[in-house]
DNA sequence: CATGAATGAGCGTTCATTCAT
DNA sequence: CATGAATGAACGCTCATTCAT
């Protein structure tokens, strides 16, 4: 009954938290409550993203969900574990993508795969991506979430070593290359830019630009900056 | 909305104006109120990087500015105006250093020197930062605010005329290297990095890459591998 | 601004408590103040003896008082803050009452009057004297209030040693006085008995019957029981 | 208020008949029934002492008990009925360990048999005692409940009147004896004494020092002191 | 009969905002 | 103007109870 994660929480502590973990209380086995479960995600979804934060009580999501407040706390013993579980679903739903973008093609052939799946993924539902990176960073994770967001950095990594990229510093270069697309990625979100075709190319050109340059500053023998 | 007297409206407007009067925006000039005004937005900054949107309250802000919660709402109409200031604030103070920055020296060099300024700036405050970019998506900004994150842009802009850019491409480009730095930077604050030596080359590759790959994009006929 | 009290909690942790001290927030210095801490005070009472624990609800107690929710909790941190105030001004009230009757007579005849006190308080409030004493237990008192219960022991320490007994009896033999009052004059108000002068004489039997008793046992030389 | 069918209602009556229907008020016979109820009335009285009222809830007793909710609804209709038949039984109980020791002996040698008794059920569980004292003054008892506590002064009755004491005081004096007795055991259950041997003796003098006390105002012309 | 998912009134508490002093 | 007591809608969450399976 006590599977306690040995992460120390690290700072301000959830309103009302308990000692109990925040896992789902309820593994949704049935199919009446995958729907459940199902149905207050998409609720959750609906309102950070058309309501934004300020609107997203436990109160508006159960009845949005069409289940009541009781209902929604059998499943999720607080209204972060609803948030994490969110997050959970759609890094789960991108790393599914990513995963088989990548399983098709190798090296750059494959980044650029990645590539049009995070801006794809990105800008269809803009504004829910950017709320749940913020929420995401205030949360206490689990672990096999937090290695989540490595997995998808673990996918770019081995792009890379397939590009020839020195394993010593492709850890790092596929972490700026996240970070990069999702800059890029993020504000074509918030200014509601919906060309992906547009879009898509300058992220390439950040990314690849970007790894160009650093191996040139890896690699010497090779002319000016 | 605002039970005032229509009486003396005439001069100072000690509060904030909540119709868009279009007069007079600037804030107190009175040495008293700039000190009070200061205090508050201190506080506001202080409570937001150092314990969190979810403590950030009016009553908390008030409080450690040393003021009572009724002057508080003398400067500001709603909480949102103390966010919105301060979020002007901090942009004003950026986009002070980055003009300084840009104003000794050209293209290229001062491409790079806004960098060195935008990584120095989140690097301080890295928490703070990301929290104000946050809420300033949320929030509904004055015009000519709105228009200080392009005067940012501009310096960019003109950066890159002078480095060759093709009018009609900078700005997007100009806007593009703007959410490339904000992604690199962001994330370097997440995960704590301290360290601007390192950041800086980093961004400056993804930067430059970036805008090297559009430069052949743009212009065929000269490539190279 | 934070006075913090050096008391650490003891146990069981009321359900929302914060690392707050539980002390009134506000010391009630004004006029105002004191007449609402008042009016919550009476209101807790008046609804914990009238109908019960289950309707003392925060929200009623303000409602009865007459003043907001939030008002009451600008006075009291917590609902446990409002039981124990309560808890300390009925029982401050009946230590001073106690004290007066005991500071005119001294030994036997002292301890006659504080029972006639006793009785006359709990009869005239029989059912918030049992509930506050329940809540008491429950609850972790400060120190100087967990002092006061053996306030009341204390005087009868004292007539019981100008009654005679040994000092190393007196402490445990008050208790047990208090033990034998306190039982008999609970159940005489569960049983909405309203007699005083019926009472009084059964209570100084069991005490004084007991004394006697105690001191057959401790002082030999004397007979069979 | 109950949605049952008129029919078959001559028989085994499962539910507790919530209107006062006077005929068969017996629990369940079969042994499954018993077990399950046992079962129920045991995890009440666990949560009770162990954790608290405020941890006793229908739900948890259901959990601790190893039956469902819903089968914790067909033995008792309300939670309150819950308490109530833990009440009973432990009445129930300790009526009966009471009689087999006044059965033993007479007079003045019941008397102290039956304080053993009752200090030697209350030491066991102290806070369960004491927390089911508060509920039974809550709760509306069945009749024949409310009698049950007038089976154990009725047995005082008995020895009063084998000790002299006229049946006209017996009664108030056995009430008195009890309270008394109830007065002195809480109190050394609250302080978690558990040295039976040293409370029974205090207990004692307190008892017969009341009664005799008692007998010397009824009957004058026989001082002593 | 047993089960346990579902219900929703209601709880304790917060905090942006107002207004009498 | 400054103050801070007062307000109350709304939040996160619980739990006694019901009822479809």
């Amino acid at each position: 009954m006590s599977h306690r994660s040995p992460s120390l929480l690290a700072f301000p502590m959830p309103k009302h938290a308990r000692d109990a973990s925040s896992q789902p209380r309820k593994k949704p086995l049935q199919a009446r409550s995958i729907v459940t479960v199902t149905a207050i995600l998409d609720a959750a979804a609906h309102i950070l993203e058309s309501a934004g934060p300020s609107a997203y009580s436990t109160n508006a999501v159960a009845e949005r969900a069409g289940v009541s407040i009781g209902s929604l706390y059998q499943y999720f013993p607080t209204k972060d574990a609803v948030t994490r579980a969110l997050i959970e679903r759609e890094s789960r739903a991108l790393f599914a993508d990513l995963s088989h973008a990548v399983s098709k093609a190798h090296g750059a052939e494959a980044l650029r795969a990645m590539i049009a799946v995070a801006v794809h993924h990105q800008l269809r539902r803009p504004l829910l991506g950017r709320i749940l990176d913020f929420e995401e960073a205030r949360l206490p994770m689990h672990h096999d979430m937090a290695a989540a967001g490595n997995d998808a950095r673990d996918l770019i990594v081995r792009c890379l070593g397939e590009m020839g990229v020195e394993s010593g510093d492709a850890v790092q270069q596929a972490g700026d290359v996240m970070s990069i697309a999702r800059g890029m990625v993020d504000r074509a979100g918030q200014r509601s830019e919906i060309d992906e075709a547009a879009l898509r190319p300058r992220v390439e050109a950040a990314v690849f630009g970007y790894l160009r340059e650093m191996s040139r500053i890896r690699s010497p023998g090779d002319e000016r900056n």
